[in-house]
DNA sequence: ATGAAAGCGCTAACAC
DNA sequence: GTGTTAGCGCTTTCAT
């Protein structure tokens, strides 16, 4: 009976009308928080997204990709946010509040899990103890001498900018993680000598970023980076200017990846629980989909001292 | 009248009604040929991804990830292939003839684009030419006046060993690329003195591979590699034994990525137009939505010499 | 036990 | 132009 079936043309249940049926697609849209060739290349995106992916499989469920805004001039909403059949979004990298994808998908009541936002009672989060991290590696650095610190940072905003900000921005910054991991510095009782923005997570930029800071005559002595592509940049620029690390500057970053090319350096870090926290995401999805609420969860980080932090000169 | 139907709780046009009318989900499964932590870690992938859901985006199709065939031990074909709504499937790096995924997807009836693949009447393939590439490479080093080889390959099958290969194996070659891609060495009349398989497009891969290779008495003069990875891995681990690139042995990589962390130097390498591979699969699978099959695909590579690879010693 | 029917939310065709 | 209806393929309920 069965080949008989087949043999008229019948491919298999047809998966829309079971979705219809029972209101469920078993899509998970996730919104990647920039355009995907920038986070791809993202070993932290990757990392959060594989554990999203594994722990999202077990319960049948799939992970529809969704850009997140781009380039600033373009259309901030993707238009897979505003039609696409999905039972649960997840925004990595959740901007700040008023998030125009965020909005759209609260309109569609679309039950929604937010990677590194702002907790918000109709939106289920997650999110690492960021500042926290930022203020244990800046006494790391004060316990051993430093004085005088550059930031390297994350993007402001969706301008993306790159270079030098001046004071009066620092409190002016809309995306959530760049906010909270400057705030961390602070919280050391740290007030940078300057602040350098780029405009995304990439080693190249980091390096732009070293040379600017560290071709300076009043060079810091140690400069702090929210994420470890752009420290790593970062030291790689001091290498090529003939500066020792730790010797003549320490450098640290952020997220506690392995980065063999350092090698033999092993950059000083705040390791953050990445496939964990794409666990957990999946673990969130899962309580929107059985109706509940899931309390936000803050993951812990910890400070790996490495190679590249050292004593202050002189 | 609108505001009134929102106050009503009308949340907007639900998209399985609209999906299950048209017969149509708006949605490409793109499986990924391996897991995913893998395929995310590798720039080739990423790459030909960030294309390819760039020109979906623009026809208003989604991106379903489907994680590929991970560990030999489980079930070869995700579940997600079996019962997930799609228009179309994608397979990255599509393995040979008789693979699992491609018989499902056949017989639900889904029209398949198949990345690097054999090309085959009913789907639709798109690939390099990367069998001409590699032996363009090798001609390269055979005009540096090199004569003795080895190659470092990707794996050969679902098993990923990893490890020198004894001669009866190098025909045994399961997954395509792998074969082409030696099959080119073979063009160039080349016999390698060693043939070394890697489990995955990985630094820490080639670097073993490197040691491995290097570290013999009899270390040939020139090192081709299936990937710039691999090949990355190589340089790192000649550096690391003392021995000077190219002046000790030459090493070529394939894809033409940019690794900037192996400044100053820069891999000799066989670059693929990545991401037109990616847009190039966007535009097949919008044949295939208008009902046509699409001519296989050949896009053409380029050798990119580069400070990797010089005269042969002595 | 097996079988018939209703309805999920939409769109396209048709009638007013 | 505005309104009604049929049916996409499935699952669940209800009747046999």
């Amino acid at each position: 009976m069965l080949s008989a079936a087949a043999d008229l043309g019948y491919l298999g249940p047809n998966p829309l009308g079971r979705q219809l049926r029972s209101g469920r697609s078993g899509i998970v849209g996730v919104v990647v928080g920039d355009a995907l060739r920038r986070s791809f290349r993202d070993p932290v995106s990757i990392q959060v997204l594989d554990g999203l992916v594994g722990t999202l499989g077990e319960m049948s469920l799939g992970v529809l990709l969704i850009p997140g805004p781009s380039d600033p001039a373009e259309a901030p909403v993707d238009p897979l946010v505003l039609s696409a059949a999905m039972d649960v979004a997840v925004l990595l990298w959740g901007s700040g509040t008023q998030d125009p994808v965020l909005d759209a998908l609260r309109r569609r009541g679309v039950p929604t899990v937010v990677v590194e936002g702002v907790p918000e009672p109709d939106v289920a989060t997650v999110g690492i103890d960021d500042r926290r991290g930022m203020a244990d590696v800046v006494r790391h650095l004060q316990d051993l001498g430093h004085e005088r610190f550059a930031c390297v940072t994350l993007a402001f905003d969706r301008q993306r900018g790159e270079g030098f900000v001046e004071p009066a921005r620092w409190d002016e910054v809309v995306w959530q993680v760049t906010r909270r991991r400057l705030d961390g510095v602070r919280d050391a009782g740290v007030t940078p000598e300057s602040v350098y923005e780029t405009p995304a997570s990439l080693v190249e930029h980091g390096k732009a970023a070293g040379f600017a800071i560290l071709s300076r005559e009043d060079r810091p002595t140690a400069v702090v980076c929210q994420s470890d592509l752009l420290a790593s940049g970062v030291v790689l620029a001091a290498r090529e200017l003939g500066l020792a690390v730790p010797g003549d500057v320490s450098v640290a970053g952020f997220d506690g990846l392995d980065l063999p090319w350092l090698a033999p350096d092993v950059l000083t870090s705040v390791v953050q629980p990445l496939a964990e926290k794409g666990v957990v995401v999946g673990r969130a999805v899962a309580s929107l989909l059985a109706g509940q609420m899931p309390e936000p969860t803050v993951l812990p980080v910890a400070l790996r001292p490495g190679t590249t932090t050292g004593p202050a000169p002189r």
